[in-house]
DNA sequence: TTGTAGGCGTTATCAG
DNA sequence: CTGATAACGCCTACAA
């Protein structure tokens, strides 16, 4: 009962393994009564390739490293489902590194690791380029950022600046005095991300273009409880000032913005009529909840990282490549 | 610059391949100067062996599939330290799945995948034997549980029971009412822990041992808001009953212990006086606040049960083996 | 105790 | 288009 091999189904189909070993791989050079052959016998012996075996013979490891940060947010989920969908389709496999810690991330660098042994690296929200050169490796891999920047790598990043202007031009629409809610960034260096920066920037610009200004800033950490009480100052300070409602602020991620839709339940401000308020993210949630934010197409991003990856690694050897995508705004109740 | 292989070693060292290969894997039957000059070499050229290879030569793959939640605890941090300590010793690489969400999980057990070539799964938190069966793996890796408890497998587990338990031995020093404030369990059936329901069973235990009642209990959701809207509402029945302080109270996680405190702080209550707090976890920061909490051997348990995989992948052939931790008590000056 | 040779399951390179 | 056959890097007899 042992697995079959790539020669028990060329037996089975009555062709070579050489026969058997194209079809698997798609290559075109095989007519089509024998391929249909080959697949029957494959199905019928429920055979799998031993990926091991092809990557010992191919000389590449079909591996990919992903290296990500662990929020346990949905965007991650999505990124995920589109560079592994790509990966898929070329059969490569994905191994995930959450860097929960920054020890880890150095040990996840070490020669001994999977990270190593693969084929390509895609590294996501964070440039951890100049950590990598610290550490010279010494295969140099091909490597995409995803949801990041940075020059002379290719990478799929999300263009929050100008998620951030559609947001501050969806502000401007009304009148009375415009706040915002930025998110805390991270301490350490290493783990920077330009992310809430760009957001902030792009929305700026709109307002500045507008001839507007910005009335209150709040910074909160990325957290329900601080996000609520961030909400709650920002609401006692416009509630006491004269004219100070009806507003606009730009919660600059969703779950800013539910907390302060729960804060305005409580004190009896209307969503869209006392405070408008826009988020950023279109997590599951915020269709239900009626947030105006602008949804970002992650998945694609994903997708197109993962590609940029498969031509490096099928011998492409220009420049590198940024590919851009656009956040949406998506109208809804709150704005 | 291509990557050293065993010929290259082999080479280098002037012996055979044979006697390399013995040294990668621990053959006694090598004498102490040839295994020397073998290291020597290996070191020298920076040689790893090719897992790919091994795995089709040996039938092994040397690498772990580790399967966990992504709770971004520093829990999980420590238990990987202790799988990856453990498994490190023995040359094998492990993999790590974050169980994103539940159509992740099943991907993950797709034939196609590394976690299905693994030599063998650790399964954390959540026990995942019967979606196993479902799925009729058909190759019945080898298989540990860790931080979860089930029959006829291998597990390495905390005793939340006794854990709870000496909770209750030490909130029953004290007069006054106890309270408890439990974790809320997840919905998704598959994705279940019975952790919070054994603290809360060995709690109750040491209570009617001591013959003390429970005096209110509340559920949390494991969020700071939610828990700091917890808190609220306890210490408002709290303080509005009469003898309601001094009083004990059971935080089941220190996160919840953490919002209690801040929310006693709000309303002037004195920690260990008029409130005594039990926290559980023993976070990092649970020293800086004074949290009198239960700290548990994660590493420790981590690396047990590495172990008891590494003797089933070695041959082991006899009846599960459960291996128990226990918390134990850390008195600080919250109670 | 050590070296040599055969084999693991694929892919890739040839002739045909 | 297809079938042999030589790699790929390692492990494991078997022989020395």
């Amino acid at each position: 009962m042992r697995k079959p091999t790539i020669q028990d189904v060329a037996v089975k189909a009555g062709v070579g393994v050489g026969t058997v070993s194209r079809v698997l791989n798609n290559h075109p050079a095989v007519r089509g009564v024998t391929r249909d052959a080959v697949l029957k016998a494959i199905s019928d012996l429920e055979y799998t390739p031993n990926p091991h075996a092809r990557r010992i013979a191919g000389g590449k490891s079909y591996t990919i490293s992903v290296l990500l940060p662990v929020l346990t947010t949905e965007f991650y989920t999505r990124l995920l489902d589109g560079l592994e969908a790509a990966f898929q389709e070329a059969r490569y496999d994905v191994a995930i590194f959450p860097l929960l810690d920054r020890s880890r991330l150095e040990r996840y660098l070490g020669s001994h690791t999977l990270a190593y042994q693969a084929d390509g690296l895609v590294m996501a929200t964070y440039n951890l380029q100049a950590l990598f050169h610290e550490h010279r490796l010494r295969t140099q891999q091909p490597t995409v950022l995803v949801d990041a920047y940075a020059e002379h790598v290719d990478c799929a990043y999300m263009d929050n600046v100008t998620g951030g202007r559609l947001a501050g031009e969806h502000a401007v629409k009304a009148p009375g005095p415009i706040h915002a809610i930025w998110v805390e960034t991270e301490l350490d260096q290493l783990f920077q991300t330009r992310v809430f920066e760009d957001r902030r920037s792009g929305f700026m610009g709109a307002l500045a273009a507008a001839g507007r200004g910005l009335g209150r800033e709040c910074v909160s950490s990325f957290d329900t409880l601080a996000a609520r009480n961030t909400a709650a100052q920002l609401l006692d300070a416009v509630q006491t000032e004269p004219g100070g409602v009806p507003c606009t602020v730009f919660a600059s991620a969703d779950l800013l913005a539910g907390a302060l839709l729960d804060e305005m339940a409580v004190r009896g401000l209307q969503p869209g009529v006392d405070v408008r308020v826009i988020g950023f993210d279109n997590q599951p949630w915020a269709a239900a909840r009626g947030i105006t934010t602008l949804h970002q197409p992650v998945e694609s991003m994903g997708y197109e990282a993962a590609t940029l990856l498969l031509t490096r690694l099928n011998g492409y050897r220009g420049p590198a490549r940024a590919r851009r995508f656009e956040p949406s705004l998506i109208v809804r109740g709150s704005a």
